[in-house]
RNA sequence: GCGGUGGUAGCUCAGUUGGUUAGAGUACCGGCCUGUCACGCCGGGGGUCGCGGGUUCGAGUCCCGUCCGCCGCGCCA
């Protein structure tokens, strides 16, 4: 007999009714009758009951048992009786009835409970995680993650896609994120950072003459967290293809991923769809560069119908240049509720919570004098039944409807109306459920403006410019970028682009940045010299693995399948980091710990 | 850094307009129980009501400050 186990807790049935066995796990649950006691045994794999009598010579000892001890168990299968199974367990239909028990490891009165599904403070539940870990849904998502990666590798090489290793002590690159610094021994005064990405490595791997490379890779960033973004690290489905362009990624992205999600979640509806949108436009009709694509709403310009109208705050407005007023349609729901003045006020007060001066809104009623439909609502007086009635036609809305209405410079107020959106579509019920739609998110802008006037990479400093060198002879703010995003239910899956590999290009479009040519070499060094000699056009992608874990599980919070996460404030519980060093070791480093104020 | 929200037993929570000794479930300890599978029944121990200050005859409850958790904003190409 092994030392254990000659089963797991998960495989006993009918046809082993009758044998010797030997089973290990943990007390899942005990329930003593006296002279009858039943005992759930609990593996990874499952939970067969065990059942000893004041005959068994185990008795006494499985009397003390307590929950979550560790315990190996001797004894016999029996078949339950007929109207004994249990149809809610796999190993339902049978028992073991103990013989002997040995206990290997005791448990201290717990901090929280395994068994069962009450929710407990994250706190405990970060500074207890292997007991978290052992309940079921925890248990679950970690097994669900481990299946989706074995698949995105299969996926991968089924595609003739290499995977290789990059470091993880390396040179830190300002590519955007706060770099994890790490001290060298060897050079006082000198660091390593942790890599927020592959990216430079992962290009580097092409300029070598390899193709088709991707990695399951840890990436580390030093920003604070949000529910869908861990601190510290995360990992990457990491993948960069040589001599492509745009389309060539997105084909051979979307089978693997849509693949993934068709298998993982075959409960939801995956569409197959994938619409391509502008980063700008994606900004003006959903007020997010990932917009969640399962709100049906659309936002519009209006601003004709504001211009020069009795709304006074809109017509002035308008006045200046660069100014627009933009509509929320919100239609009825599938309740088929009228969407009434206090729904719209409730809105307005959110966007007034959210830093705006509020929403000006109109809906349409039934008449009083039951004549059909009549718009309602402060905006509607202001501008007159004409104007109103040539919005209702161009947003296609009817009664019972409503819409809201911004102004001002878009930038100002497109992130906020995008969060008005969301509440819209949830409160009302428009968003459809049980299902993931995707949009690639394209031609974003190379460059912005930042709040002291100055010219920034807005996003990834490695994409290739559209329209080359050509492109970066003018405006700035008119370039825009081969850099894609992977929208899907309003996350950020998937970022990546057709990257810059000409060395000139790349001098140039530093220099709009305000970086000298001195510094890209300093900076990047590597990287430039590689693409002096002889470099492929090359692009490629990563993919989120927690959040797309996160999506299959259906969970709101990345810690949920993450295995031992960090709490909000980058500590990490169990293992007590970070912490203070031992004065050997900095004295080591050449470090010394200045005092906060 | 800013905003929202929360903090009462190991855990999940209740606690009214300020009023006697702060409760329940669960877990733990003891007793009873031979068919449970959220077993049941009886009893017991367990509290700095996050912390500090204030108002009051009296504060878990009201006021001020502060700490901590979560969510969001900033930030994250």
């Amino acid at each position: 007999m092994h030392a254990y186990r000659s089963q797991t807790c998960a495989e006993l049935n009918i046809a082993h009714v009758g044998h010797e066995v030997r089973l290990s796990g943990w007390v899942h649950r005990v329930r003593d009758h006296g002279g009858v006691l039943f005992l759930d045994l609990r593996d990874h794999y499952g939970i067969t009951q065990v059942i000893a009598d004041s005959d068994s010579p185990a008795f006494a000892d499985i009397e003390r048992l307590r929950a979550e001890w560790v315990v190996r168990i001797d004894g016999r299968v029996k078949a339950r009786a007929a109207g004994l199974i249990n149809p809610k367990l796999p190993t339902g239909a049978v028992e073991v009835y103990a013989t002997g028990v040995t206990v290997l490891g005791e448990a201290a009165d717990l901090p929280m409970p395994v068994f069962g599904e009450v929710d407990y403070p994250e706190e405990t539940r970060l500074t207890y995680r292997f007991l978290d870990l052992r309940r079921d849904r925890l248990h679950r998502n970690m097994m669900l993650r481990s299946n989706v990666v074995r698949s995105m590798r299969n996926r991968m090489w089924d595609q003739g896609f290499n995977e290789f290793q990059t470091p993880i002590i390396t040179a830190s690159s300002p590519e955007g994120a706060r770099d994890f610094l790490v001290p060298s021994r060897l050079h006082p005064g000198k660091f390593y950072a942790l890599p927020q990405a592959p990216q430079q490595f992962k290009q580097l791997i092409m300029v070598a003459g390899f193709d088709r490379y991707f990695q399951i890779a840890p990436c580390f960033r030093d920003e604070d967290p949000r529910a869908d973004r861990s601190p510290t690290d995360f990992y990457q489905l990491d993948i960069e293809m040589s001599f492509v362009e745009q389309e060539d990624v997105f084909a051979a992205v979307q089978p693997v991923i849509q693949g993934i999600f068709e298998e993982f979640a075959p409960d939801k509806k995956t569409y197959s769809d994938w619409t391509k949108i502008s980063y700008r436009d994606a900004y003006k009709w959903y007020g997010s560069d990932k917009p969640d694509l399962r709100n049906p709403i659309k936002m519009q310009d209006v601003s004709e119908h504001f211009a020069g109208s009795g709304f006074a705050i809109f017509a002035k407005l308008l006045e200046q240049p660069g100014t627009e007023i933009r509509a929320i349609p919100a239609p009825k729901g599938p309740s088929g509720e009228p969407v009434g003045r206090k729904f719209c006020d409730r809105m307005n007060a959110f966007a007034q919570k959210e830093g705006l001066p509020g929403m000006g809104y109109i809906f349409w009623r039934q008449a009083e004098d039951g004549s059909g439909s009549e718009a309602a609502g402060p905006l509607a007086k202001n501008i007159g039944p004409e104007r109103t009635e040539a919005i209702r036609l161009q947003l296609g809305l009817g009664l019972g409807d409503a819409a809201f209405f911004l102004g001002g410079k878009p930038e100002t107020f497109e992130a906020v109306a995008g969060r008005a959106r969301n509440e819209i579509g949830r409160e009302l019920g428009l968003t459809e459920e049980n299902c993931f739609k995707f949009a690639w998110i394209v031609d974003f802008p190379m460059y912005e403006k930042t709040d002291d006037g100055k010219i920034d990479f807005s996003h990834n400093p490695f994409s290739m410019p559209q329209g080359g060198l050509d492109a970066l002879m003018g405006d700035p703010l008119n370039v825009y970028a081969y850099q894609y995003d992977l929208a899907c239910n309003g996350y950020e899956l998937i970022s990546g682009g057709i990257r810059n590999h000409k060395p000139e290009i790349m001098f140039k479009a530093f220099e709009l940045a305000g970086y000298p040519n001195s510094e890209v070499e300093k900076r990047f060094g590597g990287m430039v010299k590689a693409f002096k000699y002889g470099a492929p056009p090359h692009g490629g992608c990563a993919a989120g693995i927690d959040r797309i874990v996160m999506l299959l599980a259906d969970e709101a919070n990345i810690r949920e399948v993450i295995m031992f996460p960090m709490n909000q404030r980058a500590e990490d519980l169990l293992m007590g980091a970070p912490s203070e060093p031992l004065n050997a070791q900095l004295r080591e480093l050449n470090l010394r710990v200045v005092p906060k104020e």
